[in-house]
RNA sequence: GGGGGCGUGGUGUAGUGGUAAACACACUGGCCUGUCAAGCCAGAGAUCGCGGGUUCGAUCCCCGUCGCUCCCGCCA
């Protein structure tokens, strides 16, 4: 077995060998001789003449020898051990994707003598939930399963660069905070130097603040919910797409906003994100130029109407009503996008802003995609006078916002904001059964590592 | 938090109150010159989640327990 002694990656034929070329660019460097690195996915022997397939970062591309010779170095060892290829690019028809590498020379970086507990160098991984969630640090390497997070760091792009070209700033708010975000409950408590502090549930305050600030900010992080809920679609730390910005009209503004912050994701990924969306057999969305939207109480009466289930004066929608709504926007708008605007002002937060013509309702809305809620978003108050009416209605002592009340004290334009689940927005996106599968390490009542 | 379902080699499943169990993939060895979810032959590998009960006898039936999973509540 022949063991690369010094760096890894040196080369004893540096002038001539193209080094660092990676599986997807063999197209571009036909006839010359290239170094691959990567893990030895597959490997079919067949007497006379024996096929490699390596795995690197991005892609797979395939060795072939007819000399026995060359693939001597891989004696005794397992799938998944880490080795570099030399080799010519050739043009074959009969190999995958057209190209290959010939008169190979293989170097083993770090072998590997065991077979993961999943196969990876299948189409599927055969693996039920748990064991792909208890090995994920392997399973997670699949080209099945590395497509998906592929795409979240895509979606994430998207949003990052649609939000750039509209003049938005980016921002990181703290996680670990004083007092419970939006009520007393669902916060994790943690330990800060002998007192108490809670992991941030949203970045909704800091956004808001940021709002007088900067006009138009986004984040791109992680929050934390310490709901006991045990469902497919549910876990208690996820990805929050967060945005906010000021000088709207109403949640109109910003639901228009979300459109092309949605439509810009998915042209994303459309754009350049191709493989995986392939691999996975992704159903791409088409995005209409102006979504649907119907008033809650209209979708509670076309519920009653359509299902005679009778859900009027339900203060929230449930999942089966969600579905519902989502058959109903295919059906009638041909989309997979609904808004419900107008949620009841006892539903949601006190920094709701009602709507003005009909009290009892907010200038908020749901996005839901597919029939899920994707996003929740709206208009929110800005008088400092409205907040201290908020709270007191409520029956929330002001004393805990003060860092939140003092930027509306000092002048708040009127604004909005909403914030995108990203693990749902990829279940949705790939019609996946459970949220953990486009969760990288999930974190539920039950899981706490990998 | 409430309700339903499921626990059988590494993985995914089948199966039966009676000699402790079948199949596929993975794994090991052999054969094979164009494989690409390779193929063919052979082989190794499971005290059927755990504890108790019923029974002459339990992987199978009952109870408990632990784990997993789905639905609901709540949310993204």
């Amino acid at each position: 077995m022949e063991i690369a002694n010094q760096s890894p990656m040196s080369n004893p034929q540096k002038e001539k060998v193209m080094n660092n070329i990676r599986t997807t660019e063999l197209q571009q460097h036909i006839g010359k001789r290239v170094c691959l690195h990567g893990w030895l996915h597959n490997l079919r022997q067949m007497g006379g003449i024996r096929f490699l397939v390596l795995r690197d970062g991005y892609g797979t591309a395939q060795a072939v020898s007819e000399n026995e010779a060359d693939f001597a170095p891989l004696a005794n060892l397992a799938l998944e051990s880490v080795i570099s290829v030399e080799g010519i690019v050739a043009q074959t028809p009969q190999a995958p994707g057209g190209v290959e590498l010939h008169e190979p020379h293989i170097v083993v970086i770090t072998p590997n003598s065991e077979a993961p507990p999943v196969a990876l160098h299948k189409k599927e991984i055969k693996a039920g939930l748990p064991i792909l969630l208890d090995h994920a640090v392997v399973a997670n390497r699949h080209p099945a399963r590395r497509a998906i997070f592929r795409l979240a760091a895509g979606a994430m792009n998207g949003f990052r660069h649609t939000l750039n070209g509209l003049g938005f700033t980016e921002i990181q708010t703290p996680k670990m905070v004083a007092s419970a975000t939006e009520s007393g409950a669902n916060v994790f408590e943690l330990s800060y130097f002998g007192r108490s502090a809670y992991l941030a549930q949203s970045p909704q305050f800091y956004k808001q603040i940021m709002v007088g600030v900067f006009e138009r900010v986004y984040e791109v992080g992680p929050v934390f919910r310490a709901e006991p809920h045990d469902t497919s679609r549910h876990v208690n730390e996820y990805v929050s797409l967060d945005v906010e910005f000021g000088f709207i009209e109403n949640h109109f503004t910003v639901m228009a906003l979300l459109r092309e912050v949605v439509a810009g994701i998915f042209a994303t990924l459309a754009e350049q994100y191709t493989a995986e969306l392939t691999l996975l057999q992704a159903n791409l969305p088409t995005v209409p130029p102006t979504i649907p939207h119907i008033h809650f109480a209209a979708a509670q009466e076309l519920i009653w109407q359509r299902h005679g289930v009778d859900v009027r004066g339900e203060p929230d929608l449930s999942p089966q009503d969600e579905r519902w709504l989502g058959e109903w926007a295919q059906q009638e708008h041909g989309s997979d996008f609904l808004f419900v605007t107008g949620y009841p002002m006892g539903k949601r937060p006190f920094y709701t802003h009602p709507d003005l013509s009909n009290p009892a309702y907010s200038n908020s809305f749901d996005l839901l995609f597919r029939g899920t809620e994707l996003v929740t978003g709206g208009q929110r108050l800005h008088r400092y006078s409205d907040y201290l009416a908020a709270l007191n209605k409520a029956g929330l002592p002001s004393e805990p916002f003060a860092t939140y009340l003092e930027a509306f004290r000092y002048g708040m334009p009127p604004h909005g904001g909403f914030a995108i689940g990203l693990e749902r927005l990829l279940m949705q996106l790939l019609g996946l059964p459970n949220l953990r599968l486009t969760t990288l390490f999930p974190r539920d009542m039950q899981r706490l590592a990998p």
